[in-house]
DNA sequence: AATTGGCACTCAGATCAGGGGAGTGCCAGC
DNA sequence: GCTGGCACTCCCCTGATCTGAGTGCCAATT
């Protein structure tokens, strides 16, 4: 049974650890910490937490290392957030601010997060297929090339250009807009997609149809595809070498996870969060990812509707306190940024 | 003086040290390689090559290692490109093969080509700066939002979304394209841009011009500033974190690089190519943009007049031969692609 | 019952010495 | 100009020893 004191060695020892990579000692306890008693009841506390699976020794006679269950006690329970200091807050409105569209605006939250903490900056673009979509332009360029554009009400734009080899007159080009219009607009990104869907497996059938239509349809098809597809913005990979001593293996798998971005999209996604719209993924519950050397914490922020998360991948030995602090801080600065942008419309 | 032979050694040094990665001793040369002369004989040209700085020594008494000066020699005079196996260049027309714009087929180019590889690879976008603006498109949303579309006649589309406070009426729509147009249609990226920044400069003296159309003006001239700045397309960045023990130092400054692109961008833009369009830059050579410990290699493709490069940065101790010849075949084969695509159009 | 000081014990890591071996440089002879 | 021979260098592996930080346990204390 881990007394309320033992509770506190292991704060103790998780903040020792992350603060001097090193493992701790029981002496080193008592030194660093006014626990008022002395290291040898200490240590009778360590062998508890021993037991429970809180704490390891990476040999027999070393100091203690916290497990990832440690960490996951550590942080559920334990940790407290640590405030931002005021120059921190003011570094998160100047990256924030400025002009630009989302695109714009979830690069520099990376950038910022990643500058604020010194680890892997993760953003999920807000989710699409719920949004709606407010405008469709079809736009013809000489020599029978073809811009689609697809605007959501979130503001998000996708624009394909297509070089087609069907003749596009203009006959062809208000005919196009019509059909893609009843499809889509005013509809939500995922009824849309399923609209187009039914539109071309039904064409084939009507003989009425140009096939330049149908080419067009198809195109706006791919479009809604993408749109429903979530996104992730990312910086600082680089990080991870300056900290390569933290992880056991190679960093490889993590630099491969950044690159192929869907690894990461899932475990982003599979986060839950607490009534705070905090998450943390500890260790070897990144496992099934591939990813058990590193811990993920994200902050839930909101976007017109659609909710998206804001985080931050690094070693499993990270302050999790700074960086819980930082993600929510940056998540709440962006969604009242966003909002504001609503308001402004 | 270095004698024919010497630089056979030469060769057979680089070779046998990419292969092994451990310094090559004069006994190790001639078991690998046929000479048709003694250890002791190769010894005497090792001492040579010693003193021209081609290879070096780690310790008093181990085998020699190629210097950056070494590498460089072999890349200009011994090396010869190793043809691709037929699989190979099959694997580079499935990768390229697709549909899709520029976009993806570049993104296509450099997952192929570091896949093939196992370096990291870089493509450069066809410099647009003399590119001409074919198509400017203003599309008016709901709420005073407004969409800004540019199309080059190279096929490059840049499209932002804003939201204006100004309300913008039919009529201060026509005003505004009738100007952009004027400003920038059929002239070139530069040409427009350099029009755009007179027509702003006055245009505050001119009281007849509406206040919306200066506005979609500036608009136009962030967008036409981004089609001038060069932009890179990279892939297999984990690549690094697997060759690691390759670099004698850390692999942080290379992924600094690759996040930071500019770098990567003036180093491959100031590559020097020879005849055949192909340019190393080795080692050392690179201290200037903080890699001295890599290697790039790349190969000159053409983009409907405009010409940009496709490469692979990796360790000084790369296979220059190999990778030389799939730059150059991915080079070639996307040269050939954009052609199609131009004649298609 | 909790805490404490004492003490034996463990084990990683540093330091040192002693080969073994790969490789060199040099030289005399072919 | 090439070769075999030989002394020499120095990395690296192995084993031995030592040190010190830290533990586990126990009997004594509060």
């Amino acid at each position: 049974m881990v007394t309320d004191r033992g509770l506190q060695v292991l704060r103790a020892i998780v903040q020792d650890y992350v603060d001097t990579h090193e493992p701790v000692g029981s002496k080193s306890i008592v030194e660093r910490h006014s626990f008022g008693v002395s290291a040898a009841t200490i240590r009778n506390d360590m062998a508890l937490l021993e037991d429970e699976e809180l704490i390891a020794a990476p040999h027999t006679s070393s100091g203690r290392v916290p497990t990832d269950k440690g960490y996951r006690v550590f942080v559920d329970h334990l940790a407290e957030l640590r405030p931002l200091s005021p120059a921190q807050r003011h570094a998160i409105t100047s990256f924030l601010d400025g002009p630009g569209d989302l695109d714009d605006l979830l690069v520099r939250t990376v950038r910022g997060l990643t500058h604020l903490t010194g680890q892997v900056a993760i953003v999920q673009y807000p989710s699409f297929a719920r949004a709606s979509v407010s405008h469709v332009e079809l736009v013809a360029l000489e020599g029978g090339r073809l811009i689609v554009i697809l605007v959501t009400d979130t503001g998000r734009v996708s624009q394909r250009l297509v070089a087609s080899r069907i003749e596009l007159d203009e006959v062809a080009m208000v005919r196009a807009r019509s059909v893609v219009g009843d499809l889509i607009v005013g509809r939500s990104v995922r009824e849309g997609a399923q609209r187009v869907d039914e539109f071309l497996s039904t064409a084939s059938d009507e003989p009425d149809i140009p096939a330049a239509t149908v080419a067009i349809v198809r195109i706006v098809a791919e479009e809604l595809e993408e749109f429903r597809q979530d996104r992730l913005v990312m910086a600082g990979a680089a990080n991870l070498a300056r900290r390569e001593s933290d992880f056991r293996g190679s960093i490889y798998p993590l630099l491969e996870a950044i690159e192929e971005q869907v690894t990461l999209l899932r475990l982003m996604s599979e986060m839950v969060a607490d009534e705070q719209g905090l998450a943390t993924s500890i260790g070897r519950e990144n496992e099934p990812f591939g990813l058990g050397e590193a811990s993920v914490v994200a902050s839930d922020y909101d976007a017109t509707g659609s909710h998206a998360r804001v985080g931050l991948l690094g070693p499993t030995r990270m302050d999790y306190p700074s960086n819980l602090a930082a993600v929510r801080a940056v998540a709440r600065y962006l969604t009242r940024m966003l909002e504001d942008d609503e308001n402004a419309r």
